[in-house]
This record gives structure tokens, sequence and C-alpha cells, in this order.
DNA sequence: TAAATTCCTATTAATTTTATAGGAATTATA
DNA sequence: TATAATTCCTATAAAATTAATAGGAATTTA
């Protein structure tokens, strides 16, 4: 399941795209509009600014922005870089890559590391190539355009 | 990723599996020829008796043994019943629903609802279906074969 | 009756997740 | 230039989940 932290992001990075070319919009509003704790949502926001996800202006009249277009912007990365790795085992993660602590077999003979790729390919074949402009235009219930 | 716990349950039952019809095996030696916490797969398997999914014999010379053939056991059912949902979303769980618990949406207007059911399929379509048999043919790197 | 096992409940330890605290730095503008 | 509104940053705490252990009762074989 997706951590909290991870649909947080989801649900901010939405707010922010459906809002693109504004000015920065602080943290507070986000907060109170899509009903998450104050402080995780700004150490959440400053992860993704300090990875070069969002832009962030200080000071008075600042807040956050995002840094490209959402249609520029792919859910595979921000899922990736809040939520860690797509797939089921750490043998199996494209990026996330390292041996299953308890796997008692050789790597190229186990059962589940065969099994488990199918099921990452499976997912990254959904979740790759979608942008943040795709999810946005979910919302609406209009058919899914794809960003590419 | 899924838990240790779940890892060690699939590995548990594909070694089971391998000797389907013989003697039941006690805990001792899949912990040991598979590397597992004894006390931990211990907890493990009697979950998985009280569930329906093994037989077992108390005593000497008892152990554990699957109750169905490995091609009629459901990888799904095990994954569920040990590692909890499929789905990435509580509110896109087939056997697990439950509304989300920081979504700031109706549910029926949530992009990450659309888009995560997306998903979940994706998994599902290559999980549902497979049985234990087939994680065991896996092993030798046959090519899969489906148990209906 | 002894040995080998499962059965069961409780507890602990470790890790990860979900926050919160508090103040420094930055910026706009009155 | 003072004030208010903001981000920036590090540290810490609280809660939840996962991983594992303890210990003894019950069962079964021989």
């Amino acid at each position: 399941m997706l951590s909290a932290k991870t649909q947080y992001a989801l649900h901010a990075l939405t707010y922010l795209g459906e809002r693109y070319g504004q000015d920065p919009i602080p943290i507070s509003r986000i907060a109170e509009e899509r009903k998450m704790p104050y402080k995780f949502l700004e150490a959440i926001l400053l992860e993704l600014r300090n990875n070069g996800i969002l832009g962030s202006k200080a000071g008075k009249s600042g807040g956050y922005y995002l840094l490209k277009k959402p249609a520029e912007i792919q859910l595979v990365d921000v899922i990736r870089f809040v939520d860690g790795p797509i797939a089921q085992l750490p043998c199996v993660s494209k990026k996330f890559y390292e041996p299953c602590r308890v796997c008692p077999y050789p790597e190229d003979k186990c059962h589940l590391r065969k099994f488990f790729i199918q099921v990452r390919d499976a997912t990254l074949n959904v979740i790759e190539g979608k942008s943040l402009q795709d999810l946005i235009n979910m919302e609406s219930g209009f058919p899914v355009e794809f960003s590419i």
C-alpha cells in the first residue's frame, strides 16, 4: 500500500498542477484545502523541492510551484522518490536493487524472483509514461489522455 | 514491498509443495533448510493452518503439509492472507476495501483512485489464476505453465 | 514414560511511518 | 526599516507495524 506521505505528495502535486503558471502557493493553503497536517506536508514539499521536482519562493507571498509542466512530470519518478521501489521484492527492483535479505536461494534460481518480475513489469506498464497531467485529467472522469 | 513474513510463507509453501504427498514435515526442517527463524516460521505456519491453507499433525513425527495439491492453491489467496491487500490504496482494494484515511476527495472524484484501479488490475492480471505449482515450476526456469 | 513435535498466548525488540517543535533565513510591503 | 508571512532546516517524539522470541501446555509416537 502507498504510504500516507505518498498520497499527500500526489494530492499536493495535483493541487499545484491544477494551478500551474500561477503565483507560488503557500503550504498553508494546500494543507487546509486538502486536509493535510501542515508540518508533515511542509517536510514533504521541502523534500520534493530539494529533489528538483518543485520550486519554491521564501518570504511573504512565497510558496511552492511546479518547475515543469504537469505533462512533463512523470508519476513513476514521484512515486519512486517519495515511496521507494515499485517492485515487490528488493531483488527485482530496477532502481533500488538489493539482494533479498531473507532469500534462501541463489538469485537466478529463485521462483519468487521470477514471479515478481512479472508483477513488477505489469505495474510498470501502467505507471510508466503517465504524467501528473494524466492524473489531473482522470479526476473529472474524462477518458485518459496520455502525455506522450 | 512484500514483508519478510510473506516471503517466508511463500518459501515455506514452496518447500511443502515440492514434497506434496510425503509425510508431515516439521518446522525445524523447513527453518533450517530455508534459513528462517524457527519461532517466526512457527507462528506463520500456525496461522496458515488455522486459515485452512495447511494441515498439521502434532506430536512425534508430526509436522505440516499441504491440504490441497499445489496446483489448487492460489497464490493470490496466500498473499492476501499473509500480506493483506494487493491494491496500493484501501479505497481500491477488492478484498480489504476501506475509504482512504487521508483522501480529501469524494471517492468517485479522486484522481488517485482512478489511477490505482488500473495499477491494481494490472497486478491482479498477473497474480490471479497462478497457483503454488506455477511458482514451483518457475524455479527451474521452464516456461510458465498455468494451472487452469 | 520419554522424545519430538504442534499449539497457543504473551511479550519484546526493531524498524518504519507519521508526525511535531522551534527557530533561522528570506522576502514583500506598509 | 519594521513587520508579517513565508520557506528552510534539523532535531525529536509518538504511533504503528513488523519481526522475532519466550515459555509452557497439549499431542502423538514408540
